[in-house]
Order: C-alpha cells, then structure tokens, then sequence
DNA sequence: AACTATTTATAAGA
DNA sequence: TTCTTATAAATAGTT
C-alpha cells in the first residue's frame, strides 16, 4: 500500500529502513489500539529497532498486566518476579497451599540446589501473600463478631442495671409494689449503678 | 477497509466481535512480521480476548528475549518488591503518603503518559504494601482492646446479676440485714437472673 | 472460509 | 520529521 508494491525483506538503505520502521511501528501501534477497542481485548507489542532501542504499547490494560498473564501461562520460563501477585490473581488459598506442600516435598527429595530453593523461596513469597489476604479477610470477621458481641453485652448490661436500680426503690419503698413493670422511663433520669461505670 | 467505513469502538454483537478479533489479530501479528523483516527489528506480540484467551506472536526473535529486554528497560519498575520493601524500612507510612500524593499531584499535571502513570502505579503498589502493614497493626490493636472491653463487660454483668440476686433474697426475707456483701459463694449455686442468657 | 467493494495504510516524493 | 497522494493491502459485510 504505497506507490509502489514493496517485497518483505530487508531493507538495506539504513535511513528508508528507519523511516519505515517509525511509519510501520506507528501504524501497528494504532491497529492495536482499535483491535483492543473493537474487541473489548488487550494488546501489548514491544519493539526493537535494529539500533537497539526499545518501543512498547500496550492498550486495553497495562502492560505489566498484559506481561504477566502471559507467563502465567508459561509458567515453566517464568522465573523471577513477583509470583505471588499472580497466584493472588488466578489461584485460590487452598490451591496455593496445595502447591506450595508439593514443592516443599519435591525439595526434600532434591539435592536442595540453588535452583530448586530459589523456586521454593518464589513459592513461599507467593503463598505469604495469598496468606496475608486471607488473614485480612478472616480478622475482619473476628472484629465484626466481637462488635456484634460487644453491643449484645452493652445491653444486657442496661437491662440490668434497671431491674437493679427498680429493686433498690421497691427496697426503700416496700409499700408501691404494683407499678408498671420494665418501663424504662421509671429508670432515664436515675444515676446507674456504680458496676456501671464501664458503660460510660 | 471493507465495504463499510467502521467506527472505532466497541462491536457489540458478540460473535461479530469474535470474527473481527480473529481477522484484525492475524493482520496485526503479519504486519509484526512484516516490520520485523523490513527493518531488521523484533517484535512481540500479546493479546488477551475479551473471554481471556491469550494470543502471543514474536517474530525476529523470541518472545523470553523481547519480554527480557522489555524488563530490563523497566527494571527499576519491575523490581517493586524491592522498592516496597524500602519503602517499609526507610520510610514512614506518613512520609510515603506524601511521596505518594506528590506523585498524584505530578500525574495531574503530566499528559498522563502510559510512562508516568506505569510509575504512578508502582508507587501505588509500594503505598499498598507499607498501608498493608500498618493495617495489620491497627487490627490487631483494635483486636485486642475488643477482647479486653469484652472482658470488662462480662465481668460487669456478673457482678450486676449477683448484686441482683441478693436482692431477690433480701426481699424474700427482708429481716436478714447484715449478710456479707459481695461473697461469691453465696451466689456460686444458684441459677442466674433470666436477662443473663446472653452470656451463655 | 472465501469473496469483493471499500476503506485504510503506506511508499515515494516534496 | 511531516504532509501529500497514488497505490497496495486490509478488512466489513456478504455468501
């Protein structure tokens, strides 16, 4: 698509090569972009010029994101980074923990080479973040249990120190033995008792 | 290109958008190979659909390599859990939000780069994982002034539902006056007041 | 998966 | 680099 008919291959011109390699990488950085927007996808192209110099895009979602899910499905040539976010990503606790004693088994029987304590340490760093998450979620629901506790008690606690302090005036009172029962307005202006204390 | 001018968004129907993909994701990864042969460059190639498959070109060389390169480039990004880890030991929670706010601050005024914001974004992380840890503290500190208060509450109550029950005896037989106050055997046998089946 | 009317990308030139 | 424009190439809608 030009003035003339092109044939792929090398260009051997350095300066037309460089003037097509801006034009070409410009024009499929764009095709990129409307394939992520047409298709709801994401698209992530790195480029590097024969000079060396590196171009990157990505569309849709980030580039690391983009990066990331696909070593996670090579997960064999996957060494190095944060695993542990992936693993968040796609793998549930139990699974996790499920790989992780694997490992630990594999590494037993291995003659515990650098390698395989490398991946085993890439492990753990995974499983202690899923950990970590995991740990967030179930002590939330150890304070919302206690609030709800606490609240409980709170009222308890009001209940009776309003029969104690109805007692106490039946006690100086002996002869009003029917009045209404229970009716907290008998109690609002009253001081509590003094085991109240903590309530204030 | 094609028999009618397209808008570039989002193709509704679903099975359109599963052919355009298919159709602009092959012409995307020939003119990969197109550049890469031209200009003597390496292209990489990743693609996730909108269902989450994954689609990966790399031409000129391979895909470990281009991505290498491409991390190398970002390593000071890419190393994140390293940079969170400083900031955890070098920093307060309070200096990093303002690090952080800062950045937000610079976001603001830049063209929002994907450049600037992939930096945005790791400092994002590295907050995170410093608010993370201080989260935690917190929590646990909440915890334990929960469980403690708990304990002051349930303590309270008993010493309501006894000083209770004295009562009810004194009533039964108001001439014994001069019992010894608060003895804890002298309720120790005898069913609590009914209010007190929360504490069950 | 193939066909083709159109649109789009781009090679060459300025 | 950027713009222009003739032409090649990609592809939307159709079969």
């Amino acid at each position: 698509m030009g003035r003339r008919k092109v044939e792929i291959k090398r260009i051997e011109s350095k300066s037309s090569q460089q003037v097509t390699f801006c034009k070409r990488r410009n024009g499929l950085i764009e095709k990129a972009r409307q394939l992520s927007v047409l298709c709801e996808s994401s698209v992530a192209i790195l480029m590097v010029s024969s000079t060396g110099k590196l171009y990157s895009s990505s569309s849709g979602d980030s580039m690391a994101k983009i990066i990331e899910r696909y070593e996670i499905q090579h997960s064999n040539e996957h060494k190095n980074l944060d695993l542990a976010e992936k693993f968040r990503n796609y793998l549930s606790h139990k699974e996790l923990l499920e790989i992780v004693q694997c490992k630990c088994e594999e590494a037993k029987v291995d003659d515990a080479s650098v390698e395989s304590l490398n991946s085993l340490e890439e492990q753990f760093k995974a499983a202690l973040s899923v950990t970590r998450a995991k740990k967030t979620e179930l002590m939330m629901e150890f304070v919302k249990n206690l609030e709800e506790k606490e609240q409980r008690l709170i009222q308890e606690n009001q209940i009776l120190a309003r029969q104690l302090t109805k007692m106490e005036k039946k006690k100086r009172l002996p002869e009003t033995e029917d009045e209404g029962a229970m009716s907290s307005e008998n109690c609002s202006g009253n001081n509590p008792p003094e085991t109240l204390s903590l309530l204030k």
